[in-house]
DNA sequence: AATAGAAGCGGGGTGAAGTCCGTTTATGCT
DNA sequence: AGCATAAACGGACTTCACCCCGCTTCTATT
């Protein structure tokens, strides 16, 4: 017989090989990443340095793009986790504003430190930077936001969440340049952001 | 003698051949874009279907980018025109709140016309949205909200203005996919960011 | 009107992203 | 172990943005 009735829930598993060579690939791109800088990862240069087919490459990662956003997903992922079921304020527990301010300040550290990644990560052709932050910070924000002002039946939260999401995540994707990646990280630049995101927090939600 | 002593205060004037040619190019673009979408809109296309060389078409923008930039810069031009020495409440004359308020509505509706464009002039490699919205929206922002907000010592003018540049520009630039550019200009959507806008903007200059 | 020299022009060249498709290989079944 | 098959692989190919540089044309000056 067909032994499970259900023999997979998806697809089926990656092969051996695959996994394989995207953890290779990504090793790899790490590295190419810290010894050239980002600009110089090229699909072709990754491939060869692996000791793969570019079309390998394709076929894992699909864009440019999706090799950074690969590359993220691991701590976007321990970020994540932290503000789904870390201790409070980021975590759950803490009064919904607390936690927005929390959030914000957070995130903004997060993409400070992330800042090349990130930057790389957006593809120029979808216009949603792709699965991963984006959509978390704006789930986030909502559901605070409604926490925060259940009465108030006068503002769309959707909208707010979006534009909140921009404001919060904007500067670092479009507005700020940076020649040196490591300008932002733990510079005042951050801190003024988060500072200045718990000042627009807190007026957005004085009831 | 040297006539004028300062003879040009500028490089001096553009050629008027080339005059022409940017016109014309300008012209086929606008064309190639009715016709085919901003996607299809090439170099090399461009270039063959005006009847000029490659070359001229750098020579004259630069980049890809710089085509769309130049394509918006009348209607950016007439806009930033409103904002400076319009009526108010956009422009002068107004309370600075109505008058954050206004620019805001005023913008998001810009944007939500000019999507197609303002998306294909972001220019991948440099982060800071090329010279015109952006700068104009943020050094716009901070002045209202300097008038706004006189008194405020407490708050960092300079971060806020561009964290609600974000707010603003960001959900347009990153966030709202767009496959029919139409779907926004005049819909719900940009509504709602407008009305979301005002309240935000309150929110933030209640004293 | 002639002229010098700056500005403009053209199109072949380069590097990188992304596609295609024939070949190879891992995997689950017998 | 042997086999069938879907998945993975590789690398040539296409397309596109952008560069380079010798040649041409405009325009200010005399």
């Amino acid at each position: 017989m067909n032994s499970p009735l259900v023999p997979l829930g998806r697809p089926r598993a990656e092969r051996a090989d695959a996994a394989r060579n995207r953890a290779h690939l990504l090793t790899t791109a790490r590295e190419m990443m810290a010894e050239l800088g980002v600009e110089k990862v090229t699909m072709d240069g990754l491939a060869e340095r692996a000791g793969l087919g570019k079309g390998t490459v394709y076929r894992r990662f699909g864009t440019r793009a999706g090799i950074f956003h690969a590359l993220l997903d691991d701590d976007e992922h321990v970020f994540q986790e932290q503000v789904l079921s870390g201790p409070p304020p980021l975590g759950p527990g803490a009064e919904p504003i607390a936690r927005l301010i929390a959030y914000g300040r957070a995130r903004t550290a997060y993409l400070a430190d992330h800042l090349a990644i990130v930057r790389a990560s957006l593809d120029r052709n979808k216009p949603v930077p792709a699965g991963a932050g984006a959509t978390l910070t704006r789930m986030h924000l909502r559901l605070l936001l409604r926490l925060a002002r259940p009465d108030a039946t006068d503002i769309d939260v959707d909208a707010l969440a979006l534009q909140l999401t921009a404001a919060l995540e904007g500067p670092f994707m479009l507005y700020l340049s940076a020649p040196r990646p490591e300008e932002f990280a733990g510079t005042p630049v951050a801190d003024r952001l988060g500072d200045s995101w718990q000042t627009l927090v807190e007026s957005v939600c004085r009831t």
